[in-house]
RNA sequence: GCCCAGGUAGCUCAGUCGGUAGAGCAGCGGACUGAAAAUCCGCGUGUCGACGGUUCGAUUCCGCCCCUGGGCA
């Protein structure tokens, strides 16, 4: 990595879900000659349209939008291909003088922007599959048992009853012989890449809940439902994660005749205030943010031309 | 009008052979560096429908009343 002359300035825009990070990262785009790039990991999958929110037609067609439909369903995605991705994005608008915009909902993809990654082994099937089996044959103890007993200091560092955190230490371990956490803490997402100007929408729950509650209405008419089925003609198990995400999981569920079409808006839109506030709690914990009201556009404005003449 | 089943946490319900009650969901708080819209952890006082009776003690037994389903007229 060679030492270029001085990080590219860049523009964060978090907050909730449905707190209207488009639309400001729109208005932004159009007064400072900037793209925006998409740090929400679903908005990245193709096919997962209507019950992720993403930007429409005439949005797009008022700021460029990146990082948009990159990734087929059943394509692995993960942190490290989001940095890389990103990163390619920022040199190329860089390149061709324009500013670039990070908005989007996925705290841990931002946060391993603009901190760095640790340089690790990504996923391992093979591994995985391996530790999937202790779990499922074992139970979450013993998957742990298995990593303790090779670092017992794991106690400290991991979260013995997710296997999930247990799997990915185990597999650190055994691919670089090294703890995960030491990893970590040598890193601590201490890398600075960019000169990033961090804006967060504080919106509560109470301003938030009607909002969503009417998007998510807008959802159902615009045909979440067929959509989750002409994806299921294609994806028969429905083995893609985006399967998960919030509103598919729920119409599945109505799909497989497990919850009532009835309570169907409400059940996402519950899902969805529940996913805010962790988002929320996400976002308390980060540094140098500059917390803004839902709406507000002078001051960012002004922010941001202050932090670009700088 | 009669018969049956219910009325317990915001919701759905469990339970108390009489010693004032607990799950799931929701809510709130938190963790989380390659699955992150995921995954994981912590937090449960509510006139146990109303009134009266029996009892040392009733949400629990009895009576009566009210409400909600269903059935018979």
């Amino acid at each position: 990595m060679a030492a270029s002359s001085k990080p590219t300035k860049i523009i964060v825009i978090q907050g909730a879900t449905a707190s209207g990070k488009t639309g400001l990262a729109i208005e932004l785009a159009k007064r400072f000659s900037g793209e925006i790039v998409n740090a929400d990991s679903l908005q990245m999958v193709r096919g997962f349209d209507i019950g992720t929110a993403k930007p429409t037609l005439s949005e797009r067609s008022q700021a460029a939008h990146h990082l948009i439909d990159v990734v087929e369903p059943d394509e692995p995605l993960d942190v490290a291909r989001f940095v890389e991705m990103a990163a390619g994005c920022i040199r190329n608008l860089e390149k061709s003088g324009k500013l670039s915009i990070i908005a989007g909902g996925t705290g841990l993809y931002v946060r391993a922007l603009l901190g760095g990654l640790v340089d690790l082994p990504g996923r391992n099937d093979v591994l995985r599959a391996k530790y999937e089996k202790t779990l499922e044959e074992c139970g979450a103890e013993a998957l742990f048992a298995t990593l303790a007993a090779q670092a017992p200091e794991a106690e400290q560092h991991v979260d013995r009853r997710n296997p999930r955190r247990v799997i990915r230490a185990l597999e650190v371990l055994e691919l670089t012989g090294k703890p995960i956490w030491q990893w970590q803490d040598e890193h601590r997402f201490a890398e600075k890449p960019y000169r990033a100007l961090r804006f967060a929408i504080d919106a509560s729950t109470e301003w938030l809940r009607p909002r969503v509650e009417q998007r998510t209405r807008q959802m159902l008419e615009n045909g979440l439902i067929e959509e989750v089925r002409s994806l299921l003609r294609r994806f028969p198990d429905a083995a893609p994660k985006a399967f998960e995400a919030i509103g598919y999981r729920q119409v599945l569920a109505v799909i497989n005749g497990e919850a009532a079409e009835s309570e169907l808006a409400s059940a996402i839109a519950t899902a969805t205030v529940r996913y805010a506030r962790k988002q929320r709690m996400w976002l308390r914990k980060e540094h140098d943010i500059k917390w803004i009201a839902p709406g507000e556009l002078d001051s960012v404005v002004a922010t941001t031309a202050d932090f670009l003449s700088r």
